[in-house]
DNA sequence: CGAGCCGTTGAGGGGATTCAAGCTCAGTGG
DNA sequence: CCACTGAGCTTGAATCCCCTCAACGGCTCG
């Protein structure tokens, strides 16, 4: 597991449009901004930078000393920590428009490591900026506690619905939530085996079974290169009724 | 399940010097504000309540539009939430200190039940007082968004702790965080099986089982009442080591 | 080609659930 | 005083789900 590398790092003048422009703007933390606090935002001495990094990169650590927080413009990012006992366990998946790394906010460590799923594409908010910002515009304020309030509370509701009820249910739920950040034609991220796994605290194998299991039943289809899936949402939603969920 | 009865709601002068001597002062919210911004508190015309309520009293309800945070003086409060499918989990136990219903302050919904495991004090901090406080004092600011971090992410940990490994090893660990709360010799809040199972997520017997288990190895104790129970740190300890968590 | 990773599938065993029967204890009323 | 009752706890027995161990196939890459 590498750090990532920066890819794209525009110089700020570029970054001013692109903010402007941004396809997640309205559902980004900064979307509370008016248009002079965008302004602001790229004559800091600070800038925000936007960074891609590809699959299965480590964006940041547990325990790192965080200088900053990041939006997911594009792609999604695992939240993992390591429990009592060594094990791996997926805290949460976040998509466009979250935040992830708040807690640098606080001037405390990152509380997981965060690794890239999909190749992606994210904003870099130093918190010296964020302080900034917070004082010079209110409304970012009340935007970051609500955007923080959510992450974590997503996190909590993640875990409980996905750690609960039979192995089987809890592939259903899963494939579910991924299917929100579904691309066009139904296209979602299929984690490894392993990382179902860990998603759903069961053996790999257990894993393995309810995915071949759902290809049968053709809920999934698989792609080539076996990181992504197409999802019919029909027979997934009448597998998740049959299941009493939902 | 019914309202929590104020049993004692004593008058604002009184509730000043309450403050000031309060056990829990350092610990709580409050530990950040100067003397005078002490005073401020009970100046306001939406003062600080303490409140007492029974063990197994609602104090609030998952969905009801939030008026006030509360910080728990004394006895234990578990927050619930009813997971899809309707099954009932208790996400935290929250102790002497610690802030509960934080998100009323983004004026949102609550968004667990919250129920006293023993009998509990409370204080009851209105949101408007919270307002003006953060303006007045900046100083709680952050003292409010740290301990509203460490909030939810204590409840991340717990729930990440307690519900991977066999069923005997979660016990362990449960007991291992309810001795954290432990009163003087060592009594602890015992909860009731079904209640445990809820904590867990396992069914009601397995966690009987697992208690009669570790009475008869002498690390519990059961007290007349069934609610409390003696805990045997060091046998603790030593069965946590042999199950090689901790 | 062989090595290694990932996914799949099978067989076996163990731990947890489920179903079910007693048990203790407090409260109630005859 | 004592049977009656119901709630909570305990314990047993049978079943089943899931984990573990294991073997095998497809794929990429040196």
């Amino acid at each position: 597991m590498l750090m990532p590398r920066v890819i794209a790092l525009r110089p700020a003048q570029v970054q001013i449009d692109a903010c402007r422009g941004c396809s997640v703007r309205e559902a980004a933390l900064f979307g509370a901004l008016s248009e002079a606090g965008l302004s602001l935002l790229h004559t800091d001495r600070m800038p925000i930078e936007a960074l891609d990094a590809p699959a299965d990169h480590l964006i940041y650590r547990l325990g790192d000393a965080g200088s900053a927080a990041f939006t997911v413009r594009e792609g999604l990012v695992r939240l993992e920590r390591i429990s009592e006992g060594g094990r791996r366990c997926i805290v949460r998946v976040a998509g466009r428009g979250e935040l992830i790394g708040a807690e640098a906010i606080l001037g405390e460590r990152y509380t997981q490591d965060a690794v890239a799923c999909t190749p992606v594409s994210l904003c870099r908010i130093p918190i010296a900026l964020l302080e900034r910002m917070q004082r010079e515009e209110p409304a970012l304020q009340l935007a970051l506690m609500r955007r923080w309030q959510r992450a974590l509370d997503a996190a909590l509701t993640w875990r409980i619905d996905l750690q609960t009820g039979p192995a089987h249910h809890r592939v259903l739920r899963l494939l579910d939530l991924l299917g929100r950040h579904a691309g066009p034609d139904q296209t979602i991220w299929l984690p490894r085996r392993e990382e179902i796994a860990d998603l759903l605290g069961m053996a790999l194998e257990t894993a393995s079974r309810s995915i071949s299991r759902l290809r049968r039943d053709g809920v999934l289809d698989l792609l080539p290169g076996g990181r992504s899936a197409r999802l019919d949402g029909v027979r997934l939603g009448s597998a998740l009724a049959a299941a009493g969920v939902a």
